[in-house]
DNA sequence: ATAGGGTTAG
């Protein structure tokens, strides 16, 4: 009766077909009893079956039982644990085929350990199992190729990639792909855009996971016309939207300045998992909507997904922005109860980051130095802390440490060491930092570098230097750069320099009402009255439209808005008491408040 | 037949 059921050999659709774990058992059982186990192919068959059910135990089992495991049964279980994301494990198992196995690896065997290589940037052993691969005669197959394609583009080797990819012999709609997306995160939008033309040039159609890396390559230049077209790309050509190519419109749009597009995508998205909802949620908190982005998050869980660590970066970045303490710090409680805090650093560093823009400068401190991985982004996010808080002393020996710990520093990290040098005037100190910068590390200065540098140098009464540094640079200067000269200027009474940088200043025609106000207190220092009054006119056409600021207070949790002569706070009486007696307590402790030009 | 390419965050 057995036997005629299960006659040999066991037929391969039959076990593919099963995906239950107990009829997989049951067919295992009966495959003992006919004694197939012991077969040539079979093993594999249902090694492979346990493997697709999710039953890697069962798989694992069986493999160990066998005496000499063929290449179908290596195979199976190296795939299996594929399914499984355990990249060590698979390359565990690829040693030991090769080394005492006695099996010959095919091309599967080489796909999957390339993978495995290539999620743990593995770029030596993936290099070994290339040699391997290539001495049994695979080096013109697709797959391994493909596969070796991703390994060099995940390891950040676009030359490597470019260099096999040109002398593939055969190339199909993953190996362009691979090359696509491999350009998108590394920051080259344009070669990935040129990939896609030339292999539509050539025949190949694309698919979502195409678009995916096209949408990618537009957010990261923040280009909505390119995005766009793909968008309508995708629809011309009917392909099928899933989750993920959905996800990237929304993170494509927000990116490139759209949220109100970004907000029509998401809306209609049937399926939403947690990475939609942190695209939308990060998209709000980096266009400084943090109010909406937090409100996203609490109509995320309301819709029954929790929060996870991309979610809560997000929603840090949101607290950190508005000043909102209480939130962030029951956010680190969350993920502290979730224990999602384990060697995340991302996660750490937005913590730090909260607690840093929330004055909190001690428990960013006490987090850092418990920070079990410590990258040079931490290492940033702390320094500049220090500068927040107005002590570039700390800042500069926090720099230094993070040298000794053999951790390169980038133009971020010397954004915020000269940003908090300059806060606390150390001249000489921003002067070394500057050149270390330049020297030691070969790092271009950016605008925010020279803005410091010119920030520090005027301050402090060396205008003329700071203009021969301005000279230096290769780029044109912002803004930011002639008011840092021009502000340091009134104050050193350094009317010549002064007004050059108010010329500046003038012709690159910022809408900031303060810094008009800056240019005029320097020509009215100067005697230049004609200048004063036609910047007056200036500014008072801009003082129409220009939009309130405003100053946010919490308290007990609840986030208080000001606005200059608002009186709709329902304490505002009491308020204004307040402050009423701390003008007095200051003037009596000798504080002169200085009055910036009045409108009339 | 099996295997390779995809989304969010400091």
């Amino acid at each position: 009766m057995l036997s005629a059921f299960c006659y040999p050999p066991w037929p391969r659709f039959l076990l593919s077909a099963i995906n239950n774990s107990r009829a997989i058992a049951q067919a295992h059982a009966l495959m003992i009893l006919t004694g197939e186990v012991a077969g040539d192919n079979s093993p594999g068959n249902l090694i492979a079956a346990y493997g697709r059910s999710g039953n890697l135990h069962a798989a694992r089992q069986l493999f160990h039982s066998l005496p000499q495991p063929t290449i179908s049964s290596w195979n199976a279980i190296i795939t299996a644990h594929s399914r499984n994301d355990s990249p060590f494990e698979i390359l565990r198992l690829y040693r030991r085929m090769v080394s005492v196995g006695g099996a010959k690896p095919d091309s599967s065997t080489f796909t999957v350990a390339l993978k495995a290589c290539a999620q743990l940037s593995d770029l030596e052993s993936g290099e070994q199992i290339r040699s391997h691969a290539a001495n049994l005669g695979f080096q013109n197959d697709v797959f391994v190729n493909s596969s070796l394609l991703n390994l060099y583009a995940k390891c950040g080797k676009m030359v490597d990639a470019l260099q096999l990819f040109d002398k593939m012999p055969k190339r199909d709609l993953v190996s362009w792909t691979t090359m696509i997306t491999g350009f998108s995160s590394a920051g080259k939008p344009l070669a990935a855009i040129d990939f896609y033309i030339r292999m539509q040039s050539e025949g190949v159609q694309g698919d979502g996971i195409a678009m995916v890396g096209l949408l990618q390559a537009c957010a990261v230049i923040g280009h909505a016309r390119m995005g766009l077209s793909i968008h309508g790309h995708i629809i011309r050509l009917d392909m099928r939207m899933d989750v993920v190519v959905e996800t990237s419109l929304v993170h494509m749009y927000a990116k490139s300045g759209h949220l109100s597009l970004a907000n029509r995508i998401f809306s209609r998205m049937r399926h939403k998992n947690v990475v939609s909802w942190s695209a939308l949620i990060s998209a709000h908190a980096q266009n400084g909507f943090a109010n909406e982005a937090l409100f996203m998050l609490v109509k995320m869980q309301d819709s029954g997904i929790q929060p996870d660590s991309a979610s809560l970066v997000s929603g840090l970045l949101a607290c950190s922005q508005i000043g909102f303490l209480k939130l962030g710090k029951s956010f680190h409680g969350f993920l502290i109860r979730r224990r999602l805090n384990v060697d995340d650093v991302k996660l750490g560093t937005a913590v730090i980051d909260m607690y840093s823009k929330c004055g909190c400068l001690l428990n960013a401190r006490t987090l850092f130095n418990v920070l079990s991985l410590r990258d040079s982004i931490a290492w940033n996010a702390m320094i500049s802390c220090y500068g927040i808080h107005g002590n570039g002393v700390e800042a500069l020996s926090l720099f230094l440490k993070m040298k000794e710990a053999n951790l390169k520093p980038d133009d971020a990290t010397f954004a915020s060491l000269m940003s908090a040098l300059s806060h606390s005037g150390l001249v000489d100190e921003g002067r070394q930092s500057f050149n270390c910068m330049l020297n030691e590390f070969r790092i271009e200065p950016g605008e925010k570098h020279y803005a410091s540098m010119v920030d520090l140098l005027a301050r402090a009464g060396h205008a003329e230097e700071a203009l021969d540094l301005i000279r230096t640079m290769t780029d044109e200067p912002g803004v930011a750069i002639w008011v840092a000269l021009l502000s340091g200027c009134l104050n050193h009474k350094k009317f010549i320099i002064g007004e050059y940088a108010a010329e500046k200043v003038l012709k690159l025609n910022p809408d900031d009402l303060g810094v008009y106000a800056l240019v005029s207190n320097l020509y009215a220092s100067a005697r230049n009255w004609d200048r004063v009054s036609e910047i007056r006119r200036v500014m008072k056409k801009m003082g129409m439209k220009k939009t309130p600021g405003h100053s946010l207070v919490e308290l007990d949790g609840k986030l208080h808005a000001f606005l200059v002569e608002d009186i709709s706070h329902p304490e505002h009486v009491k308020i204004v008491a307040v402050l009423k007696r701390l003008e007095y307590e200051m003037r009596k402790l000798g504080y002169i408040p200085k009055i910036e030009l009045v409108l009339t």
